[in-house]
DNA sequence: TGAAGTGGTGCAAACGTTTGCGGGAATGTT
DNA sequence: AACATTCCCGCAAACGTTTGCACCACTTCA
């Protein structure tokens, strides 16, 4: 096999030193121009590729940026990735990705990893049993910016980037109640994330605002999709009084959730209406169109490219983005009266 | 900021030269048992952690695979990049992901990364403008693994697996004619894909063979959503002689045929059956579920994952894998007399 | 007693790149 | 003519790890 071609070639074609080269391929205003252009033809003559290893040894940082999730999942993540993938395109780095599988011990060792490999950055989202922070230690005592996303928790030395959960929650019941709902249904999830927290409260605060003073706010909570039969069932069994509406807080637990509703034979948007918070694929395909608070994933993901980048330029203090959603009208939520 | 500690900390502390140290940590049989008890307890009290990136420049390689995906979609992505990441895991590697937004240019350029990064494998998925592969040709000459997945091209260099393409849509005719049914229509994609014509030459075949020598293959490829519409309008517009079933090649042409079925006021599976190919988690929430032909993008996300190790163990043949597919009955396909 | 083997350890080079420093030549300044 | 300044460039060290080789002490065998 032939060996690949380095700077030393580069120098030992030109007869000029191995220092010049490399300062000539970086743009070192210390070369003149002529010298510039000779290495670089020469390198390009020689198809030279920078060895990133070496480079990276040498500069105590590798040029990755590490995403970590608990899972991957058929909604959100697909679009995170790729707003993550292209953000750090731009930058000129690479993206490494791990899978916790939603367990804390996993996210020490991944995070542990992330360090020896010294990458410049971690997107990390909270697996849900990591309520401390004391596995992130390794993070900040190496000065590597970590960055939380979506699963977030509150912290002084960590950066994050969510969505306004608060006004998820709160725009949701706006919206619906200005089509003639009280009888709102929250299907939330586990109550660890700070996320549902923050939904459920908007929630709370936009029924105790625009439903009037005599609606109790209706929230169940999910921690297995499994769950979701029974609770949908006693919800909407009684045909008096039941929940004209119906709010869900993921696009997880809003496909089960219509799967549900239209076992039992009701109807969307005629006996029941819907709203979700998604990305904006699943409600797009479904039948009818579901009308969602749309988050982007996407944007999401490129802002926490771009934050890496900030934070190590300088170190300003620590940024707590969170972003803003609106509401997408499709079909799936009906006038009542 | 305090410096990380390394090998040299570790001999200083027990008096040992580097090299001893350096070959107790991995184990090596020079290396008397006291001894690697010693720095092995030495290294867990100052907390020492290997410098990947210096092991890496040294040994040549990175310790990372990576996946080459042209775009992570909703459907079959996640289940793929969670199988690719177990496995690795296991193999002790890390995960690297790389997106080419389906063109060539940039699968060219991230091809070379790869080779700069001296990654141990590169799993890869063609973009559709591909259809040369001399732009993989760093990775032979640099002798670095590479497997075509899902998206692959015949080559006799490189490896690759795939779900079986002609038994997918030979199982899935003979599925939907034992169920009475003779009119078919097959929603195909891309012509350009390889897996696209297998499907469409099992599909074939399986007409040929089941449906009775008066029956036309009916076959129309789709290359953007789009498209679905109109070609589901003239298909389904006629009440006589209009296919009694639908065959969608994957979960997003299955998504948006439905959705169109439905508009056009036709019930499933009622007035018309339809059958996917798919991983499974769409058809499942879908209302009414629907029957398809699985192919578990895991399960090829870690056989990719052994091949890379297989590859790198011993240099036998390349490998040209091509995984089982099995018929899942759901609702959507009825009877038919 | 000498030679040959063995088990444990250290020396030093090497991997490719970056970078602080020093120096030589040419030019400009007193 | 002496000196300062500017522009290019080379020397050599350093990053942390692995590994071929040499070495020493000790045992075994002739």
């Amino acid at each position: 096999m032939n060996r690949r071609t380095t700077i030393k070639d580069i120098a030992r074609v030109l007869s000029l030193s191995i220092s010049t080269v490399s300062r000539a391929l970086s743009d070192h205003p210390d070369i003149s121009a002529v010298t510039k252009l000779r290495v670089s033809e020469a390198a390009a003559q020689l198809g030279y590729r920078a060895n990133l290893l070496a480079r990276g040894f040498r500069q105590q940082h590798s040029g990755i940026v590490a995403l970590v999730l608990p899972e991957v999942n058929d909604y959100f993540s697909p679009s995170l990735i790729a707003g993550v993938s292209a953000s750090l395109r731009q930058s000129g780095r690479m993206l490494q990705i791990f899978l916790t599988q939603d367990r804390s011990e996993l996210e020490a060792e991944v995070v542990q990893q992330c360090v020896d490999l010294q990458v410049e950055g971690v997107l990390l989202s909270l697996a849900s049993a990591s309520t401390g922070l004391d596995h992130l230690k390794p993070l900040v005592q190496n000065e590597v910016p970590c960055i939380l996303i979506d699963k977030t928790a509150e912290d002084v030395q960590l950066h994050s980037v969510r969505f306004d959960g608060y006004q998820a929650g709160f725009q949701a019941v706006r919206y619906l109640v200005s089509k003639g709902h009280r009888d709102i249904l929250a299907i939330l999830g586990s109550c660890t994330w700070r996320l549902t927290q923050e939904r459920e409260s908007g929630f709370r605060a936009g029924i105790a605002q625009f439903a009037g003073t005599k609606a109790e706010p209706n929230v169940v909570h999910v921690e297995q999709v499994g769950e979701l039969e029974l609770l949908l069932a006693k919800q909407f069994s009684r045909a008096e009084g039941r929940p004209t509406a119906l709010f869900a807080m993921s696009d997880e637990l809003l496909a089960h959730s219509m799967r549900y509703l239209q076992r039992m034979g009701l109807r969307i948007p005629e006996d029941v209406s819907v709203l979700g918070v998604s990305d904006g694929k699943f409600p797009m395909v479904s039948v009818p169109s579901i009308s969602y608070v749309k988050t982007s994933g996407y944007d999401m993901g490129w802002l926490a490219g771009l934050m890496v980048s900030r934070v190590r330029a300088q170190e300003g203090g620590t940024e707590h983005v969170s972003m803003p959603v609106e509401i997408v009208e499709q079909e799936s939520v009906a006038l009542r009266a």
